[in-house]
DNA sequence: GATGAATGAGTATTCATTCAT
DNA sequence: CATGAATGAATACTCATTCAT
């Protein structure tokens, strides 16, 4: 009624709203979307399914919160909107974010390979978060600047630099490219084992990507 | 008397079989296992839903051949069964072959992917393939043959002889690893985009991990 | 071509038909005829779904042919066609024949059971044969000959010259209606078990009713 | 808050349940477990299908619960567990209550009958319920008390005390059996007709056995 | 807000029957 | 005569979503 309750009512029904979704994406990775169903996340969420549709509008509905809220996360916790420069320990520092955001985030990226393998919710996907994508087709040029504060362009900027630190024979590209696939191959392994040489292969990654 | 022999039966009967299994491969791949109706199948494959079960008792055995004939094929093609030592030319050649592996099997390493994401898929399929597990926990101890001659352990050892080549501060362990990942991100990539670079990065993985 | 292998093929065919009846009645019996499909009836008589049809012209027409069969079998083996009329004598030949085509034909009883607890199927049979039914429901009057010769008359009249025998007490009705449950009970038990009392049970009966 | 208490929810269930076993057994009954589908049911229960899955999770487990829902009634019913001994009496008490029960649950004994007759159904229903065979099958020895005051010891025992009263030339076993087989001769009759005889029988079966 | 009963469109699967060879 | 491939209608079962209470 007052204005306080209002806000506390908002509150609370963020926080129920959250909750869901862990408890939600956690059955998507580990069971899969088609496979999961409402009646199973409500009760693992320990409510009906109705008042899950009060919070929800549908099943879809649910997982694109999710994907919304971790590609946010994921965002907000790499920190790109700065000067879209990467400085040699920058790009340590950042590596080393991204090394822990896949162990903290595991579950959303097992759910979002399933997903991103299905060429329809992968377009579907690309709509949305089209830069996204970008992450795995560097190769802009300079100049090109659609998403100029994006990752994929930090990252294919720092290589660039580092051409003109190294020299001639250096192809900033394929380094880019090489450095890309690698972070992923290791994203992929992380997934699955907390392996605790991980600390080491990132050490490994910095020392031969730096 | 019989119009047609056993033979021939057995024949059409086989070639039907796979010719069944690539159109499911696709489609798996394309929208995911559980989102492919066997009506949809059964109709890109031009025939009665009633067929198809004359092939194939259910959908998800039609998925075990699927994988079970992907596996055989892909074992087959990497020719495991030598004597497990790789020297330098032989490892350029496995890699540019699993290269080669990677683009044609396409669909099945999208499919893949999409299921062994779920934990209780993986589960089941490590029970059938444990070797296959391997290949992302490579680090197997000289003297642990297991499964003796396959690939995890010829990579393990080529980098065990490569550390003797190269001399103390070469870890043998963390390079196998940072080979196997760098390998997975090349196939996430490549089964996505036939990207004309792929060469490219082959030629540098070879560089770098030799 | 010649009238004899015409008689030949003819044969041939009955016998072949006889053989499947046979296959089949044991599968309807033992497993319900519902639950028992044409192909497997087909590949328990070493022969394809298509040649069965050669024969018969639905499943269905098999088990109607069955039933058919039985029915003619069992109306012969007991010689209905004579002068209606039981001596004592006749009465216990009579009951020692039944007890023996119980056993001889225990898997078409058995079948027969299940079809005739249906109310539709029971219908349906006692069109085809009417008779049957008066096994359960004796007590004709002397006068009604609608299905003179027949067994329920032959057993009712017996019973009611049985009466004129033993005196004013003795419900003629009542005693037919005896014997027919204490027949039915036997049969049901004697569908099960070869138990070594029958012998002793059908002598009992006959002591009993004779 | 909950609009409806959990009681309530759950006295609404299996009330609902009560029903549809009903609806189902008499379908189940009439035209056999096997050709009644459940839509049928569900149709003539006056709802969807889906909501019968929410009741019961598949049409066997509807058969089972129907069959234990009435094996239980029917063992209250005889109220067996008692000093397992029978007085003439009570003998004569029992036999009409049999009598009666036979009536009430025609529908069952119809269904039961159907699939008794099935070998495979047959043995499952004996692992599930070993002591109702024994009312088929008769003749323990005194000593012998493995389902110590079940029907068919109660039955044994009391034929037993029978031959003390009525002297040597009285074979208990064998008169355990006929009136056995009697009472399923009776059974199988009133199943279908409720003929006004049925008293005068039972009459006559006491009369004979007691 | 909260519940779970209720729906219905959809999905895998079965099987009698037909038919080209 | 003989085969089994092929069909399609039917059937059990699932599940996201709605709704009365």
């Amino acid at each position: 009624m007052s204005p306080r309750s209002q806000q506390q009512f908002k509150e609370m029904r963020e926080e129920k709203m959250a909750f869901i979704m862990d408890v939600a994406l956690e059955h998507f990775a580990n069971e899969g979307y088609y496979r999961t169903t409402v009646n199973h996340i409500a009760r693992h969420a320990g409510m009906s399914k109705g008042l899950m549709y009060n919070y929800f509008e549908s099943k879809e509905a649910l997982l694109k919160a999710i994907i919304h809220k971790s590609v946010n996360e994921i965002y907000k916790y790499l920190d790109l909107n700065r000067d879209g420069y990467l400085s040699e320990e920058e790009f340590e520092f950042f590596v080393r974010k991204i090394s822990v955001l896949i162990k903290e985030k595991r579950y959303f990226w097992r759910l979002l390979m399933q997903l991103l393998m299905q060429n329809d919710v992968r377009e579907q996907f690309l709509k949305v978060y089209p830069e996204s994508d970008s992450l795995m087709h560097p190769g802009h040029e300079p100049g090109d600047n659609y998403y100029p504060l994006q990752m994929a362009k930090m990252i294919t900027d720092y290589f660039l630099r580092k051409k003109e630190r190294t020299g001639n024979q250096f192809d900033s590209k394929r380094e880019a490219n090489m450095f890309f696939i690698t972070i992923v191959g290791f994203a992929v392994k992380s997934i699955y084992s907390d392996a605790d040489d991980n600390e080491k292969t990132i050490n490994r990654i910095i020392d031969l990507y730096k």
